[in-house]
DNA sequence: TCCGAGTGAGTAACCGGTTTCTAGCAGGCT
DNA sequence: AGCCTGCTAGAAACCGGTTACTCACTCGGA
């Protein structure tokens, strides 16, 4: 434990922490306005705010002086008071059901590289998948914000649509709704794609390990399946979930389904599937052949390679403040744009034998 | 593409955006303000703010008023304008220097929740790697937030000493600094453990495979493997990396260098190993032992399961709530506490056969 | 020399809240 | 009846910036 050379300093209207200091004279430095500034330089506050904006309008001399003075008092402006005044903030929100979930990380990720070098601030709030809660809590951010990104695959639509008017402008996720802008991933184009690629190498009985069943990316995913299997194929379910626990602990049953090829509703599934069956001495993709969804980085490292529908994640939130960015500059037709995922044939696909 | 049944709505004072609408009745409503409020509710704004934060001494009747023009308009008060009344936001920011990092990807979600559930926002921005933009990213942060949890591997500590009275409230991640609260994972902790376990088996020649040489965790990692191997093993090293694909390349390296264990820098790097080894018909842990550190998600999931170092890193996140959060609340001696890692003994270790 | 245009900087009115201070009124006590 | 107390709600002063407006001054041209 260390020795407090050091401690916190509160005082002025609203006891607000002021830093820790040793002195009065660190208060001074931290409380340094423009008023300040402007009685040190010996000008208006107008003209520190013009020097500090860059605003040409101030002779050389003066501006010198304000920079000086501001220097010595350590100031910057109050970008509280900015976003006030100016009526914008230079910040947006993203608001996720879960962190933990990688498809948001990434779209996090993206949106946060592509807003910041864009000089935007991101602030981001978790509901912690308690839909009761995203609404206040989205509006709760909005309200310091500029501008929403909303991934909220559980809030009824009908809640949706009285909120938009007060969230926008707004970018949703992986949802649409007439009027807003919108990226989705076409679940079902990768699904398709998936099909394709095992009806090509002979399959005719095909396996889904089937994901949350109150998530709507895996009725998705189911949809599709159903509306392609007609007569195409023979599809049968088996009730599975979104880990490698679960997909570890139907690989008994699939061996047993007679079928040749799996499509798991994630790779985390297809990865536990693997892991069973590998157990159980069934070969893949000699015996039978397994498919992910999503590329997870691991998906590359599974043995075999685990073939899957790539998620273009990042793309996802650099594209959403893409959206948000026109929405902010000027006004905009909405647009819902859908992201195809991509198939990648790895190790873990082949040839039907039987 | 979508028809724009709804367009984008800009007006009034400095042309801020003011929602999708149909006509001039949502722009009233979107721009509600305290002073409508009151004049819709023929009170004073001081009685609509008393009413809105529920000071209970307005009567009743009045109250009730309020809270209809309020619902009526679709009010909210703007936290733009609290935050500037009131000196504080509710809101504290995290800056890392990358997010794709899962540590950090980890504080975030533990912050994130443990600052939630304390009704504060969290407003994150990433530097990027880009040391020279982190001190002036961290003071824009601060300037919106009422304290910042900063992590910052790279910083100069002279750079850092001076930046700390501006950015206080302050709490550092995985860095001390003399009366600045932090908090450190104890990575010669988790070295040491995984040493003693190796020990324990009969391991006595050891080779290290080390991650980034600019990284400071992989030199704190060095840094104990040297201090322990005095006399008790051999100790020898093989640059490699912090990825899969590192760890895989000195496979070869690895089986051919005649140790016994391998410490991997991270559970990525003991992957790629482990995969390169098994291509290579090396047994593990039959022949040789692997560790990793860390302990991702993946670790275990591996085969065999990876013995690792596991890092409590969600803990870290809730950790630096908590100390932000008393520093907000009142003056307080800064603290620095190290977690520990928790050895995680699994398959991928056994007992020296040479 | 006089006038108009152009320019630089200050004044003051915002942005949208919170809060201190105070006035007005009701009720209780002597 | 008169005075003191307590409570409610409004007036006004903040919080810390930005900017429209205005005014004084300079310079160029007639």
């Amino acid at each position: 434990m260390f020795r407090p050379e050091r401690f916190c300093v509160y005082g002025g209207a609203g006891d607000r922490f002021l830093g820790w200091g040793l002195g009065v004279d660190e208060q001074v430095r931290a409380t340094a306005n423009i008023r300040r500034v402007a009685e040190a330089a010996g000008v208006s506050r107008a003209t520190v705010s013009r020097v500090m904006n860059g605003h040409a309008t101030v002779a050389p001399e003066l501006a010198e002086r304000v920079l000086t003075a501001a220097r010595a008092l350590d100031y910057a402006p109050s970008q509280v008071a900015r976003s006030l005044a100016l009526g914008r903030t230079a910040t947006i929100a993203l608001i996720v059901p879960d962190l933990s979930n990688p498809m948001f990380q990434d779209v996090l990720r993206g949106l946060s590289l592509a807003a910041g070098a864009d000089g935007h601030r991101l602030l981001i709030a978790e509901s912690n998948e308690q839909v009761e809660d995203e609404e206040v809590l989205a509006l709760e951010a909005r309200r310091r914000c500029d501008g929403v990104v909303l991934a909220s695959p559980r809030l009824p639509t009908a809640d949706l649509e009285r909120l938009v008017p007060q969230l926008a402008p707004l970018v949703l996720i992986n949802r649409t709704l007439a009027g807003v802008p919108s990226l989705s991933v076409d679940y079902a184009a990768g699904i398709q794609d998936l099909v394709a690629h095992l009806l090509s190498l002979g399959h005719r009985r095909i396996v889904y390990l089937a994901g949350p069943p109150a998530s709507t990316s895996n009725s998705e995913r189911l949809d599709a399946l159903v509306r392609l299997s007609n007569n195409a194929f023979a599809l049968t379910q088996i009730a599975c979930g979104a880990t490698f626990e679960n997909g570890h602990a139907v690989a008994g049953e699939v061996a047993g389904s007679g079928a040749t090829a799996v499509i798991a509703y994630n790779d985390m599934v297809a990865f536990g599937a693997l892991s069973g069956l590998h157990e159980l001495g069934v070969d893949v993709p000699g015996q039978i052949s397994v498919t992910g969804f999503d590329d997870i980085p691991f998906a590359r490292f599974t043995t075999p390679p685990l073939t899957t529908a790539a998620v273009p994640r990042n793309t996802l939130g650099k594209q959403a403040w893409h959206q948000l960015h026109t929405q902010l500059t000027g006004p905009t037709a909405p647009e819902a744009v859908a992201f195809r995922p991509r198939l990648l044939v790895r190790g873990s696909t082949g040839r039907s034998t039987s």
